[in-house]
DNA sequence: ATAAATAGTTATACTTTTGTAACCATTTTC
DNA sequence: GAAAATGGTTACAAAAGTATAACTATTTAT
């Protein structure tokens, strides 16, 4: 009764809502389980994979997390040895942040790790539903991103706290 | 140099792995500061809404949530007159679980609400971005799911805790 | 030069999630 | 019919996520 006036919009977020516990579950579990990080962390270990240096700022602007929990994850994640800050000489207020070289090994190898039971489940699969399934993972990631991440990349908009 | 020789299912897993924080960050925040119930909560609403009626056990296996985590959200659900239990008259120990008119309702109510501001992100594709979006997302959920929720249909497997 | 704005940190409090252990009631097994 | 297994609840502890206020250091604006 509801359900019948949908517009494409109401049913992409439908598809969303329900894809949203299926990674949780999988993907989080694991990252508890198997690795010395929590998922805060490794979403920032994430970001910094896809861009090679974001100021503490930009990071919490992508994530949508206020700048004290950044600066925690961060701290974290150099305890470990996977990130490093990296002072800007133009504004000495600002600190950039990068990957290590052990950072990035590391990265890769906790995404091995913590995809293990998923892996198990997409063995399930014939080669043309993997690649069925590859092309719409990649489509919607790569719109997802680009109509989410828009605002980080302006000026203003992020300065939430 | 270790990314060149993924397989396929390495590359899912890469873009499942990035799906999930811009899902996270889009949907946690609404439902926290939108409605009075939590993310653990909702989910057991989505998977009520999907499946007519569940055990206690059964909601559990499906969100690989122990059994302690499921009565205190019932509880919460029911406080909230969302969801019912109805007693097996084969098997006395067996609390069954459905959504109440009500519930079903407000879960609707609820989407609409949570999904206000992707809502808007999504407002900046066109159509032909829109449907190709929707068959994306339709694809990776519908696979997803089927590959996730095989283990709790069976009869073992699924009794953790 | 002073005031306002920006970038980041410290500290604190609260909610949610997660993990167990111990328990009761009912059913199944032998 | 006693023992074991199953379904669920209660109770507690620890980890993680969340929200905010107050602060320092630096830069920008007037």
């Amino acid at each position: 009764m509801i359900t019948q006036n949908m517009t494409t919009i109401d049913k992409i977020i439908e598809n969303l809502i329900s894809i949203h516990p299926l990674l949780t579950k999988n993907l989080n579990r694991s990252i508890r389980s198997k690795t010395s990080l929590n998922p805060g962390s490794l979403f920032v270990l994430g970001i910094l994979n896809k861009n090679e240096m974001l100021s503490m700022s930009e990071i919490g602007c992508r994530l949508s997390m206020p700048k004290p929990h950044v600066t925690a994850h961060i701290d974290k994640l150099i305890s470990e040895e996977m990130v490093e800050r990296v002072f800007d000489p133009n504004d000495r207020r600002i600190i950039n942040v990068k990957l290590t070289e052990n950072g990035k090994k590391s990265f890769q190898q906790i995404k091995e790790v913590i995809s293990t039971e998923m892996r198990q489940n997409l063995n399930k699969l014939d080669n043309t539903r993997l690649e069925e399934l590859l092309d719409a993972a990649i489509r919607v990631r790569t719109i997802l991103s680009e109509i989410m991440t828009e605002n980080s990349t302006n000026t203003g908009s992020c300065n939430k706290i």
